[in-house]
DNA sequence: CATGAATGAGTCTTCATTCAT
DNA sequence: GATGAATGAAGACTCATTCAT
């Protein structure tokens, strides 16, 4: 579908330099911050270098210095907020090691959710950067880490056993993302935010006894 | 965002005229068929009229006769893919009425995979139609049909009355967009589909069961 | 700064066929009523072939049947127009023969001013079309007409002899088509039409008389 | 007719930059001229953005730099034409007030002409412009102030009070602009130019006679 | 003859990217 | 390093005109 390698592709969005001056850091953080406010404030369909330049207050040729393309800034962008996801995740899986499903399907959901309700708009708007060319990728590579650290905190459950791990931390994941999405899509406010919370815990924790056999 | 009002906008989409030779039918549809397959075969980022028109084996002047504009052809195809989904888990909910909760949520449940999962790559492909301009709108509106017809078939259940029946429903959608989303995002098979198939029956099962009183 | 010659123009510019048939002229007239309804309704922008069929409640294969092309359409209007007030001037300039300058000044003025007023709104709309390619050539020809019927009539004035009749007359027509034109171009009501009238009368007379030497 | 309003319109046909560099400047003078040259040379029918870039010398994407939109590169045009003679008018209206009637008449009417006929192709060219979307409003302008000055003027002179001071300004007006356009649209050669001038005087002049009282 | 579907050249406009200063 | 002017390929859309039915 796409002419260029995975690594290729990979190369290609990471971003120019590793900066050791300051002030290049700062200039990269600032386009960083652009790039998301432009998202946020324009859309993806607005979305363009000249756009992000502009609200980072430098010229599209230091932009360039930076970040070798378009793409690559949505990606900067994308995969650090996945990438925040994922540590959120790992790490509670890694802490709920050994506990029983239900408290396991408690701690999880909520830090996920949490961590995808810290900057809802950034995230709502993210949806359409993953639906881009090479979005995907991110996106696959973060379900896959998510997977691997559920599963393995499933495995590890004190009180029982689930059936068929492959499909059941994937089903787990997709029973956190699914609602999660669908609320940012309609309407955040405290209150859904806060009863969305409870009742993924109810989804997952249901489901999670449901699969599973008592040791 | 937009500074179109709703009905301006529902105006834009519609096709442009109803034809009334034979050959405008065929025009149409090979256009309509066009669209699917460019947005199959090349993606969202490679869709353009050129392309579409070029595949339907007619000129751009053709497709714009027909269709008022870009937006027009994707949201055609988008909202026939919603509009069939949404009346399948209508009809099965009507079907449903005065059922016991846990047979409702497997009919659904199945109903909404297999009309998910008749053309797996068009279902696919439209994700990223519904991220763009104007598609929301559409996900928006079946959203909510699909949310009214099963909030009107759990508050019929015959065994159990769900409690704040607006979350229950909203979260029974979610637990079923979720992991089809992430199947059709990740690899469709047969067998993942059948195995999917099951454990959305459990999850939204054991999900209504969990939040549900018996009468 | 055309290809074509002159002649090659007007031959392209003349309706088709010569309609022996009665439904053949209802249908040129019908297009051609439809022509002027576009041009003021819609404005010369806007103004297609298409638009014109419809209004003409024909199709557009027939438009082109009677009318070689788009600009034909124009240049039938624009030509029947400018004719008629052709006419109005040559009939009233060879009816002035004779008489005292004052007297032809005010018929002359006030007939011109009535032809172009019968219908403001397609004579303020035609000064869109005579700007468009080959207008030019029928407002030349029109004004040719009118200059020598303007020249002859001074020149057989009764009471004086105009110097420099050329320029004159061309003044005389010009102190007429410059007035209306800003009348045309700002606001058009029935009293200012009437004071149009009476200005340019004392505008035309005043000229004259200041330009000619009584005999 | 048009769906934006007065100030929306404005804002569209304004230049984009106020350029910095020395040769953001020379490419904006550049496209300016070319306007025009392409104007003159090949007449509102064959204008377009492709033409004007190409004799300017610089790529299409610089022209959308400096202009908006391709009916900003004919306001731009039409409108320092427009600004100029009105400049010119309102400066002899002041000078001349006070004066006799004859004398401003004289005076005024010299300085349209000769401002008119500066660049007599340019202004040719620009009756074309002024007849497409938009281009009326900018003569309405330019209208309004000329005649407002010529109606300061006249109200103020020395020797005489016209009657009806709205109908005779306007009138005055128009008795300039009428003939020189016919002038322009017909032939233009130094003989005829100065033979007009000296009629527009004899025009205006008499004109105004004839439609004030003696003080 | 009438119809209206089909054509496709022609226009406007955007925006990622480069490179001279 | 930074700037922002310049580029031009690409894409949406229109409309005069033709021609099969």
């Amino acid at each position: 579908m796409n002419s260029l390698s995975m690594s290729a592709i990979a190369a290609e969005l990471k971003p120019r330099k590793s900066p050791v001056q300051a002030r290049s850091l700062a200039t990269m953080d600032a386009i960083y911050e652009a790039t998301i406010q432009v998202l946020v404030a324009e859309g993806m369909a607005r979305f363009n270098t000249t756009r992000v330049a502009e609200r980072a207050g430098v010229s599209v040729g230091s932009l360039y210095q930076y970040y070798p393309n378009k793409r690559s800034l949505l990606a900067a962008v994308l995969e650090r907020h996945l990438l925040h996801v994922v540590e959120v995740v790992e790490k509670v899986c890694a802490a709920q090691r050994g506990m029983p499903l239900a408290d396991m399907a408690r701690a999880v959901s909520i830090a996920f959710v949490d961590a995808k309700m810290e900057r809802p708009d950034v995230s709502k708007a993210l949806y359409a950067v993953a639906e881009e060319h090479g979005g995907a990728v991110f996106v696959g590579r973060a379900r896959t880490r998510m997977h691997k650290a559920i599963s393995a905190a499933l495995a590890s459950a004190s009180d029982a056993r689930p059936n068929d791990l492959e499909t059941v931390s994937s089903m787990f994941l997709s029973a956190m993302t699914g609602p999660v999405r669908n609320l940012l899509e309609t309407d955040v406010s405290r209150a859904r935010i806060a009863r969305l919370r409870e009742h993924i815990v109810v989804l997952t924790c249901a489901y999670l006894t449901a699969t599973s056999l008592a040791r």
